[in-house]
This record gives structure tokens, sequence and C-alpha cells, in this order.
RNA sequence: GCUGACGUAGCUCAACGGUAGAGCAGCUGAUUUGUAAUCAGCAGGCUAAGGGUUCGAUUCCCUUCGUCAGCUCCA
């Protein structure tokens, strides 16, 4: 203490590296105002060794000090967070019981949950709105205060959301509160200087949230914004939402009839029109060549089983709300026997596996099947093609030595990077997801799972996040998360190490000291679902598909009615060499034809006039390419045409 | 499943509690087109379904189904 009591100067050391020796207790403001008066203006906050303060919090000690203007992400999540309190302040402003639970900042904006007799309407959100412009308005200051745990307690008694998170803060935690203007919060900070720094924000939409998370608990009404720093960066941000809905599946796909949902027939069933079917057998076929080159054997199981398989693989009852209540049995047979449609095909393949004895030497036995699986999935979490309830997996379970994991991980990684990197040019991330609360098997069979999977993926040299305890009940697993255009993420691939249903079906193979062993189970999805797939598909590419993956690849147009038989004979000699070719002879004019040629994304557009009848040659229009054509003989387009679906190109005109 | 909003022609959208409309698509005819919408005519609806209030309901209320956003869950 009299050493500190000492030191009346503490070292100050710049992002330049220069040092300014300043009294003890100076703030990151006083730092700035040193630096000039046009950097105080700007500042927003500062990053005190590597934390992010507020300008007005004394400094004690020497420190590195950086002052953050308003650009980078970390000056953005202080305004959303502030932001978040004006909201507070205006919603307890106007709703002065409304209870309070947390306000965060988030990607792009910010929310705060609060606990109202009555959800807000859409009048309610633009009447917050306006109040919290006179928030902003009135330029509250913000003012950070350390306080103990009983002051705490006195400051929020009538809030007993914050009551609750301050129980759990630890015995140890600085507990500080802010106050700008009427408002409290609880909150560790740090917040603009004022309110008045708010200026180009907006309230999006309001939405219900279970409290902590918890479905168990009640809900609270959740306000979302989003708040930049300049206008531009706002309207810029309101467009790209507007620019995201346009790239929306769900939108492309009625636009480009590739499939429907039927309210007849039941949410998340998907309706494969032709246009989309194209699509699904193309992926089909590629994973089905692509698994036969790399060693898998196909096979196809049913799709309804009796329902003792999944009491024995434990799917029930731990998987049971996933699935379709059970069916009667078959005529003939006891009333007692249920059936139920599969929600995994695991346990079928396992049968496959146990159908005869097998060897070490037939290690590892890998079994691929594309099939359909029925999951009963929450209504409210339905979601166009990306998440459905009758899902198309192309799903394979290998069967292993405990020695070839490794390896075969690694081969599943590899397989995945063919996939989504090479062949769809896709940006994908992995975590290791690990073990959950409800889960089959012992610890230790766990800790050597998930070491597994960790040991793979570093032997590969890929960098993956940990996604603890999201792991399947039966095993740890890789995830890979595939981020879309938008940027959104979204989780397809998945790799599954499962030591249990082996033992709970007590699997065997013959080892070489001619003693039975126990083989160890993997899981694995590439695409994931094709449903998901396709759909991400559809707005990674925004409807537009190269070329082998177009539902159709050309369209082949005569100018008038004297071209007609001409066209419709390359029509059907594109179509005889597999080319999904289609012709368009309507009575109208070749603009229209050209235009709906083009919203529909056909990759190549034929035209055909007299002087290409008379020449032998096609006018090829590339889609996007505007009135560019280019006329090249019949011959020489075909054979650019198949070599460039031959070789699934991404961009358009490049083999 | 939960909270809220929404559901009108094939699609995108209008219509104070007072006879349901438009554009596109579709059909018929004219037109025969050289690279993003030719013209005219026609047809298209138990306003998601069911119940209620009312002289009268697309409009107000209730129930069910579905959609959307978010939460929870998940491929």
């Amino acid at each position: 203490m009299a050493v500190e009591a000492a030191r009346l100067t503490i070292r100050i050391t710049l992002p330049d590296g220069s040092v300014r020796e300043v009294p003890a207790g100076t703030t990151a403001r006083q730092v700035a105002e040193q630096i000039s008066q046009g950097l105080a203006r700007a500042a927003t906050s500062a990053k005190v060794n590597g934390e992010t303060w507020d300008l007005s919090r004394p400094i004690n000690q020497d420190a590195s000090v950086e002052i953050l203007k308003e650009d980078g992400p970390d000056a953005l999540y202080v305004l959303r967070h502030s932001s978040a309190h004006a909201l507070a302040t205006a919603v307890r402003q106007l709703y002065p019981g409304a209870g309070i639970g947390f306000g965060p900042p988030i990607d792009d904006g910010f929310y705060y949950d609060f606990e109202v007799p009555r959800p807000f309407t859409p009048e309610d959100l633009a009447q917050i709105e306006e109040k919290m412009r006179e928030v902003a308005k009135e330029d509250q200051q913000f003012a950070r205060r350390e306080v103990s745990r009983e002051e705490a307690r006195e400051l929020f008694k009538g809030d007993p959301l914050k009551l609750e998170r301050l129980e759990e803060l630890g015995p140890d935690e600085i507990i500080s509160v802010y106050t700008n203007g009427p408002f409290v919060d609880l909150c560790r900070g740090p917040h603009l200087p004022g309110t008045g720094r708010i200026r180009h924000f907006k309230l999006l939409h309001g939405a219900g949230a279970y409290w902590r998370g918890d479905s168990r608990r009640q809900m609270l009404q959740r306000i979302y914004g989003t708040a930049w720093y300049k206008k531009a960066d706002l309207d810029q941000y309101l467009h790209r939402l507007e620019e995201a809905s346009k790239r929306d599946h769900r939108m492309l796909g009625k636009q480009l009839d590739l499939f429907s949902i039927q309210e007849d027939v039941g949410p998340g069933l998907i309706f494969w029109h032709p246009k989309g079917a194209v699509i699904q057998f193309q992926l089909r076929r590629l994973i089905e060549d692509e698994v036969l080159k790399r060693g898998y054997d196909l096979v196809y199981t049913p799709h309804i089983t009796r329902e003792d398989l999944f009491r024995r693989s434990g799917h029930l009852p731990l998987y049971e709300h996933n699935q379709y209540p059970a069916m009667g049995a078959g005529a003939g047979e006891s009333d007692e026997v249920r059936y139920r449609a599969k929600p995994m095909n695991c346990p079928g393949h396992v049968l496959i596996y146990s159908s005869r004895q097998r060897s070490y030497r037939d290690l590892p036995i890998r079994l691929a099947e594309v099939a359909n699986v029925y999951r009963n999935e929450l209504s409210g979490t339905l979601h166009g093609l990306l998440r459905v309830r009758g899902l198309t997996m192309d799903d394979a379970h290998i069967f292993c030595r405990e020695d070839q994991i490794e390896e075969e991980i690694f081969q599943m990684l590899d397989l995945t990077d063919h996939i989504l990197g090479k062949v769809f040019g896709l940006d994908y991330r992995l975590d290791l997801a690990t073990r959950p609360e409800k889960k089959i098997g012992n610890d230790e069979a766990w800790d050597v799972a998930e070491q597994a999977l960790a040991k793979a993926l570093e032997r590969r040299g890929l960098k993956y996040g940990m996604d603890v305890g999201g792991g399947a009940f039966y095993g740890p697993k890789i995830d890979v998360k595939v981020r879309d255009a938008i940027g959104r993420e979204w989780q397809g691939t998945t790799i599954q190490l499962d030591y249990q249903l082996p033992l709970r079906f007590e699997l065997e193979y013959i080892g070489s000291d001619n003693k039975p062993h126990r083989p160890v189970m993997m899981h694995r999805a590439i695409y994931g679902t094709i449903e998901r797939f396709v759909g991400l598909l559809i707005e990674h590419f925004v409807g537009a598909f190269p070329v082998w993956l177009a539902p159709e690849q050309v369209r082949v147009i005569p100018i008038t009615d004297d071209q007609a038989p001409a066209a419709k004979k390359i029509h059907e000699r594109l179509r005889a060499t597999a080319v999904r070719s289609h012709l368009d002879d309507r009575n109208e004019t070749l603009n229209y034809r050209i235009r709906d040629g083009e919203l529909m994304k056909v990759p190549y557009i034929v035209v055909v006039g007299a002087r290409e009848v008379e020449q032998g040659t096609v006018a090829v229009r590339a889609r996007g390419a505007g009135n560019k054509q280019e006329i090249l003989p019949l011959d020489a387009f075909e054979q650019r045409l198949a070599a460039e679906i031959a070789s699934r190109s991404l961009v358009l005109g490049k083999i």
C-alpha cells in the first residue's frame, strides 16, 4: 500500500511505442486530450492493457493505452452496448414496471430482454424508438461505479432478474453498475461517454426469448436493434438485409420452380419439382460415385422398422421426442408389435454388419446410403429446405478397429474438403463437439472418443473450434459449419464417433488372435442432408447454378418460326448427349424469350436465326453476359459445353 | 413447443364493416420478331379451414391449420 501510494505517476505506453508519464488516476480521455482535441472528440472508448475501458475510468497503473475511435469492431460493440442501455432507458420510462434481463451487443446490433405483462406490439416499438431518440438527444452521461454486493442488492431490489444474475457473480468479481440519466444497470461495461453518440440506429423487431435461454423458465420480450456510427453504414446495413432476402432459397425455390412445401401434406416435407430434382440427382450421383472410389459400399435399408430396434439402439427413449409416434403392426402380426419411421440409418447399417461374422481383414467396412429419414422437429424450428422433417441424408457408417480410427477420420476430412471445398468452392469451419448432458455411455469411453477426433484433426493440421456439450447422445462429433453468401452459418457435414452402438448390438469381429473384438463405429454425412445442402447452394449461387448443376443448361431459341425446325434439331441433339436442353419456340418476341431465359438463370441461351441455320452455327449468350454473344459452330459449342460439365466448373465459360 | 406478426387469383400485392381489384403468369387470336417484357380479348376467388358477433365480415372475436421473425432444439 505504501509503495503504491508513493507512485504518483504512471507510465502510459501508446500504440506507436511512445511512453507518457502521467499522474496515477489519469483517464483515457485525458490521455486523448493530451494528444489532440480532435482525438478526444472522436474517442469512443479505450483499450487498456488489451481490455476495452470507458474513457472516464481512472488508470492507476502502468498500462498500454489505445484510444478507440469510431472504426473497428470494438468501438462498434461499445456503441451497441450503450444503445442497449438507451433502449432499456426508453422502455423503463414508458413501462416503469418492466423487469430488465440482459442487453448485450451482438453482431450488427444489440438486444435487450424485458419482463413485461404484455408483449410489445409494432406500434409500441415505434413509440419506444421515439423515446430512445429522446434519450440519445439528451446525451445522458454514462457513469461507472464499483459497488459492494450489499449495495448492489439494494440497488436492484426491484429487479429480480438482475438479482439472480448478481448472485452468480463470484466473490472476487468486481461488481460494477452504470448509470445514465434515470437508468441504472448491473453491467460490466464499457460504455460510450454519453448517449449523445448514439445517432444512427433502428429498432428491428421484437420476439419472445426464454430467460437464461432455458425453455422451462419464463419468456421475456426481446427487442432487437441495430446501431452504427455513420448514417451511411446504417443505410448500407439495412440495404444488406434487403439484398439478403432476395437470395432467400424459399423465394428463389418458388421463382425457379425448384421445390414446394404443401400444407395439405404437412410442414417440413419437401416436394422436389423437376428442376429441383435435377439438383438432388446430381448431388446423389456425385457423392455415390465418390464414395465408391473411396472404398465404400452402397446399401439400402427399410424406412420403417419394429420399434424394438430403436429401443436397443438407445434412440428410445432418449431420442423419442424427435421421432414420430409408433404405428401399428403389419397384417398378421401381434397387436403388441409397433413400428417406427426411422430418424437415423445407423441401426439398419449395424444390422447389415452383424448379419454375418466379420474378420479383422474385412475392416474397415464402410456402408453408405443416401436415405430418407423422418424426424419430428418442433414446428417453430422448421425453415424452408434448411430445417425439415423429411430429411435425405448422405449417410454412411464405418466399422473399424481402434487402430484405424484416426486414418478413417483423416480420410473423411479429406472427402469433406474434396466435396465442400474443391467441388463447390464453399468456405467452411470445423467444430469439435463434446459430450452433452443427455448421453449414453460412461465418461471413460467419451474421453477416448473425444481425444481420437482431436488427434485426427490435429494430424491433418486443421484449425477447429470447441463446441462443449454439443455432441450427439451416443458420441462426440466433428461438425462442419458452412457459411452462406449472406454470412449465416449452418451445420452441414458431421463426423461422429460412436462406441455405444457396437456395444448395444454386441458387434464383433474376429481378430488375428482368433478372438472376438468389438469394432468402433463412425457416422458421417458430407452434405449433411440434401435438403439443407441444396438450400445452401441456392443461396450461395443466388439460384445461378454452375452448368453441371443447373436444372436447365441450355435454352434453344429460334428467332422466327422459320428456324423452329432447325432449333428443335439442335435441342434434340443436345438432349441426346444428356445435356439438359429446352426449346423455347413460343410465339413471343425474341426479347421476351431472352429475358425469360435470363430470369430463369439458364447458363446458356442458344439463339438460332437464319444466318446460323445457313452456316451451321449457333449464337450463344452466356448468363449475365448481356448482349455479348458468341457465334460458333454447333460442334464447337457442344464440345466446350461437354468439357465444362465434365469438369464441374464453378465459373461459366471456364473449363 | 414458446412469444409475436401474418394468411386475398398460379405469383407479387391492393381493397373505412357495405357488389373482392391490379400487374405478371395462363388461355384465345393477331403479330414472325437478331439478344432483358408486341398488341388485343378471355378466363381466373367459398378472401387458409371452422365457429361466433352483425341487417351485412376479407375487415371485429374465438378455435384449428399453415407461414414468417426470434427463443429453445438441431442435419
